[in-house]
DNA sequence: CCGATTTGACCTGT
DNA sequence: ACAGGTCAAATCGG
């Protein structure tokens, strides 16, 4: 059954990968000066949805006992898990915490420390890429600072039941401590179709993350990733932004990790919030705004930066890391929350 | 007006 | 009983 499934993702990947090659011989061969920004738009976007299609289905299951994840963007290290979870990161369907006559279910869980801005201070730094609602704080014994609570905005409406859980260092209150649980499986689909108008939510949440990104850039943010398992492969990367540009020209300026196309915040749609804790501010992603620095955890020099870098501006123009140093994984989670609403549409 | 945040009350697990 | 987590009414703010 599984070997069935495997095989027919195996047969799905490669056609996505087919496609997306396809994609980039007919830019190349179109060439880029004969193209109107229209059909460069088009191609990239072209492109990008091959990419987020690929990217959503690398969720990996390893032979052995410890659950996590190769690699990609969506490399989130499921912490937390026992050995007894055989190798699967479970489907957020499979969690009921209000079952009473069930036993816990095990999260994906997995906490981070990041720093925040100083000038943010408490008010949380940059924002992680998801759109969060809080729903409390508490004071925690022993913790100075009270802990927030988070869910997805899109609880109600796309059934995403990711939450998050942020709470200031006691000696540092500029470094959060913020714990996930659970993978989004959130679809923020006006977000991505550039031009296209958001709901009022969106819009309220994209102006206000927009004034707060810009002071966030302006004022630079240092993110420090670590993982309670000791999981050595995601190393700690932190970014530095200098920018003083407007919101809509960030990428325009000279970043360590930019984005370059319009809807390049897709990748934070299906990464792990790596970035910030974001103490009291929606998330929403603006259409254009220089944000994702997903699959920042996958960094494991700086070397690897740099290929990700080339890799989305040399061959191809797709912000996105290149499939070769994704280096797909063939192996599902037959778990895996596959919403892929949203984007075949 | 409507969505986000705040905050005290309530629920749940230990 | 207590601490952590969540709910929901009140309040805030664009």
């Amino acid at each position: 059954m599984e070997n069935t499934l495997n095989w027919d993702l195996k047969t799905f990947i490669n056609e996505l990968t087919q496609g997306r090659e396809l994609v980039k011989q007919l830019r190349n061969h179109l060439g880029l000066s004969s193209l109107s920004s229209t059909g460069e738009l088009l191609l990239t976007k072209l492109l990008s949805s091959f990419d987020k299609s690929l990217l959503m289905l690398n969720w990996v299951k390893l032979e052995g006992d410890q659950p996590q994840l190769i690699t990609g963007p969506t490399a989130v290290t499921a912490t937390e898990l026992p050995s007894s979870v055989s190798g699967s990161l479970r489907s957020d369907s499979d969690y009921d915490l209000r079952d009473k006559s069930k036993k816990r279910k095990i999260l994906p869980r997995w906490t981070e420390q990041v720093r925040g801005c100083p000038r943010t201070g408490l008010e949380g730094p940059i924002d992680d890429g998801y759109c969060w609602r809080k729903y409390g704080q508490k004071d925690i014994l022993g913790a100075k600072y009270p802990r927030g609570y988070y869910r997805c905005t899109y609880r109600n409406v796309q059934g995403c039941l990711a939450i998050k859980q942020v709470q200031p260092s006691d000696k540092d209150p500029t470094i959060f401590s913020v714990r996930y649980e659970r993978r989004h499986t959130c679809i923020k689909a006006s977000h991505l179709i550039p031009g296209k108008s958001p709901n009022r939510q969106n819009q309220y949440q994209t102006q206000k993350q927009s004034k707060e990104t810009f002071h966030n850039f302006q004022t630079g943010f240092e993110v420090k990733t670590e993982d309670l398992l000791d999981t050595k492969e995601f190393i700690s990367s932190s970014f530095s932004f200098t920018s003083t540009s407007p919101i809509g020209c960030l990428q325009k300026e000279k970043h360590n990790f930019s984005s370059l196309t319009p809807d390049n915040h897709f990748m934070s749609s299906f990464s792990p919030p790596i970035k910030s804790p974001t103490a009291s501010e929606s998330n929403c992603l603006s259409p254009h705004r220089m944000n994702s620095f997903g699959g920042q955890n996958l960094l494991t020099s700086e070397s690897d930066l740099h290929e990700i870098i080339l890799a989305g501006t040399s061959g191809s123009n797709s912000p996105i890391l290149d499939l070769d140093y994704l280096g797909f994984p063939l192996d599902f989670d037959s778990h895996f929350p596959f919403d892929t609403s949203g984007f075949f549409s």
